[in-house]
DNA sequence: GCTGATTGGGAAAGCGCGTTCCCACTGCTT
DNA sequence: AAGCAGTGGGAACGCGCTTTCCCAATCAGC
């Protein structure tokens, strides 16, 4: 990748390089306008491209924003690198992607690579996690995110912050109010549905997962109702599938003994999860939801075609991206004693939107 | 984003930048090994991380890829873009995302600024098209991306060339055979089904669309069935809903004349028009497939659990991602003689695959 | 023991651009 | 007419790194 440089122009149109450099960028100083032409005609004739690596070198600023999810193909991240995107276009920067796969050691490559390339912030997207065997993983993830922070960089976690951060200057976490919208979700579904209830959730401290397992207990709870039984199984469609194919089981078993089959309601802690075990039961012969309810989380927008539909809670999966975007692009860090600034209240705010599929009417 | 330089690391080690650059990166100079060691430590004592947009000016090289979808959100492109990501991890590069939303327009506007970034390959994925409102913005692309090429970058292109490029150097098209595979279905699809057939495409002139269907009708032609009507709609889900509005209306007038009804094959050229479609049949009380049938295209992965399973082609999105992405990475552009070079015969394939949204039994 | 071939490190010149500093000039005031 | 602020342009430095070139020191070979 070579191409035609400042200085270039700036011969072309019979002027010095700051000159060139001046007209072509936003500078304080304005060339006479004549002068300005030449340069300005100059420049397209050449096909003139400014070197933005070259420009960030010497601003020290990249214009640059790192984005790092799961899986870019998982349409809940999907959903969120389109918020990110369209802030990222606002704020007349690019984006560059990471894909992790989930874990916090991956998560640290990518940061380490975004303050390579001098990322102006961070969007972290992915679930946190707190389970053991990522704890050094966290550590070092925390530590690298410290650094970036210190070094001026902004970041912003979505959900949780990072296990083991310290919440440096810069560092900024978007709130999702997963448990009390699960718990909203459990008391909604407890008012028509007297049978039991399953829960199918991902990996034990897998925060979001937790959090939304968590807080459905508590609205059981809140209802009355006794806790539900969790399953525990990976955190996408597959893991919903193979919980559902256990549930399955265990509904036939139950009706075997032609006591009255006690219809289930299970909440999968996300849509993708759900979906994939409502295929399980559904190959098993299960009908949805006259022989088991379900429901899942996320309202995932390409699932909202899904028969029976799928009672959920709604989040504003694209605004939590552009939220967690604007709230890295303020000033830089560190620029004056406004601690405040950047902690507007990013009021996410989600909603339970039951359908269908835990319809009591069998 | 300021951060310790390597000048400070060389102070620190007691040796001149020259030698902690070539230590800190692989250069064919190896300096000794107590020298290596103490130029590593000061490294990371110091938390070094190295100036990727320094490197990028002076080896003039960027380790970035731009990859341009139009939605990312969309299914689809999220797949393709996992390719791209899984792809780009294996060249050791990162991937810089552009959105465009279709305009041939912004897309050019991604390439320069991609240009600006200095990456060094760029992949489209999007759909090209020749719609007249479209030719001077497909002409913009083609210059800008044929400038791109001429100044050693390399471009892939998912689909077909954008209308109006010469091929220059380091253009590369990934071949999709829509056609074939939309005539495959066709014929596969009239073995089992005696109705109509009916298409719901997407606006006249993208290209992907009219490459469906176009080898649609041949196929139908192949089978000794009349052309089906086609319906023009947005390439998107709310398009599909439309369509299958009319549709429903349709299908209802026929079956008022209480004459045996006439059941129709709706084609839909994407898997989320066709999901769009089938919930606007449904909102209307038809029932799939016993009203009508319904196929789509793409297999999108999210989708595969939708009852009734959906017939569709099935393409492998994520590699062609990958592929697409590989015959970037090739040496750089202009490099030898080598024309054949990254001429690897793509064999992008795909596979018709018939499910119950299209059986014949009702 | 001396010359010629290596080796291993440093000095310095860019890579392309932004920016500060400096200078020549104009237009005004006292 | 001299002094002044104000304007518009250029020279030069620095951003952080790679790489070429050069030099001192070591080693082999006669």
């Amino acid at each position: 990748m070579a191409a035609s440089t400042l200085t270039e122009v700036a011969r072309l149109a019979g002027v010095s390089p700051a000159t060139a450099s001046r007209v072509l960028n936003g500078s304080a100083r304005k060339p006479g306008k004549d002068i300005a032409d030449r340069v300005r005609q100059a420049a397209d004739s050449l096909g003139y491209i400014p070197n933005a690596q070259a420009q960030g070198l010497a601003k020290s600023s990249s214009g640059l924003i790192g984005l790092i999810v799961h899986d870019i193909a998982d349409p809940y991240f999907a959903a969120i690198a389109r918020g990110v995107q369209d802030a990222a276009r606002e704020q007349h920067k690019m984006v560059l992607l990471a894909t992790t796969g989930g874990g916090p050691a991956e998560e640290k490559e990518a940061v380490a690579a975004f303050a390579a390339r001098r990322a102006d912030s961070i969007v972290i997207a992915g679930s946190r996690s707190c389970r053991d065997e990522d704890r050094d993983g966290n550590a070092e993830l925390a530590a690298e995110l410290d650094r970036y922070c210190r070094n001026g960089g902004r970041v912003a976690v979505v959900g949780h912050p990072v296990v083991g951060a310290t919440a440096p200057e810069g560092y900024h976490v978007v709130k999702v109010p997963n448990q009390e919208l699960a718990g909203q979700l459990a008391t909604g579904l407890a008012e028509g549905w007297d049978g039991d209830f399953v829960i199918v959730g991902g990996p034990e401290g897998l925060l979001t997962s937790d959090d939304r397992v968590r807080g459905f207990q508590e609205g059981l709870e809140r209802a009355g109702r006794r806790p539900a039984d969790v399953i525990r199984t990976a955190f996408n469609r597959s893991g919903g599938y193979e919980a559902g194919l256990q549930l399955a089981a265990r509904i036939r078993a139950a009706g075997a003994g032609d006591a009255a089959p006690p219809r289930l309601c299970i909440f999968a802690v996300n849509d993708v999860m759900a979906i994939g075990t409502a295929a399980a039961l559904r190959s098993e012969g299960l009908r949805i939801p006259r022989d088991a309810a379900i429901a899942g989380f996320d309202d995932i927008e390409t699932l909202r075609d899904f028969r029976p539909a799928l009672s959920t809670v709604r989040l504003p999966l694209e605004d939590i991206g552009r939220i967690a975007t604007r709230s890295t692009g303020g000033k830089p860090a560190g620029d004056d004693g406004g601690e405040a600034e950047g902690a507007a209240p990013d009021d996410i705010t989600g909603e339970v939107t039951l359908r269908r599929s835990t319809e009591a009417a069998a």
